[in-house]
DNA sequence: CATGTAGTACTACAGGTGTAGTCTAAGGCC
DNA sequence: GGCCTTAGACTACACCTGTAGTACTACATG
């Protein structure tokens, strides 16, 4: 009976306008179409019902819910932002870099937008990683 | 021959699978559909038939090409690894980090594999960076 | 009450992806 | 020379994504 290919367990990462919609909700803790649909004019013109589209097809992957409220829909996100981050990094040194950590730095640090102050932070987040390992 | 005229179009991503295609590639310089079948075996069961679908919809994208040789296509790849990697990269630090790169890069330090030897290296490549940044 | 209006649900469609079956041509083997 | 094997071409198909038109319903307003 099942002919499709279950990929129900992989860690779903979620593509850049379905980021965008949930990156609304994330800020508006919760959104009905209409705000959500306001929020993204900006960055992208989409039509309501598009955005309507977008929060649906969300709800039926489990990625967000919504009640009802009065005649309107009131969406929430059922997941982090922390989540799809880790998510989308965990299958790019996958996938790319093969789990090569440095190898990804390396490639991050040579993008041109780099400035002082990121080398100074990136440094201060690897000495804390090192007494996490040490300690 | 300049197959990418310049950096106007921005689609430029691949998939994994397509990834996993374009590596047997690199890795072999030139290669039929059958050898890049018994390349990918390992890592992916798939059907020789699909194996030369998915080559011939990379040369669609002008991601590869190839030659006849006797019966057989040779094909070769005419992206560079580095530039899908650069590619995939960008795209993740603009989507997902709106390109914050200390922050993506500090999500990467938070994965459970990062060992000292890494983070040595690490350290290595923002040294050699802050110089480039001086000079 | 009639009607415009806001806001959703339903439906649609093209393009990409993962996956593979079938058809056909070119060679090799007896 | 006829048949099997091999390699690719052509075709198919379900699913996901981006995008939106249309249909229906509850509400505000005159």
């Amino acid at each position: 009976m099942n002919a499709l290919p279950d990929d129900s367990e992989r860690p779903g990462t979620v593509t850049g306008l379905q980021l965008d919609v949930l990156r609304a909700l994330w800020r508006a803790g919760e959104a009905t179409v209409t705000e959500v649909h306001a929020a993204l004019q900006r960055r992208r013109r989409l039509a309501p019902t598009t955005v309507a589209t977008l929060l649906k097809r969300l709800a039926s992957k489990q990625l967000v819910e919504h009640r009802q409220e009065g005649r309107a829909l009131v969406y929430r996100a059922l997941i982090a932002e922390d989540e799809v981050v880790r998510r989308t990094v965990d299958e790019v040194a996958e996938q790319v870099f093969e789990g090569d950590v440095a190898a990804f730095a390396a490639q991050l640090l040579r993008r041109g937008d780099v400035n002082q102050g990121d080398l100074d932070r990136i440094r201060a987040l690897i000495e804390a990683r090192e007494r996490e390992l040490e300690g």
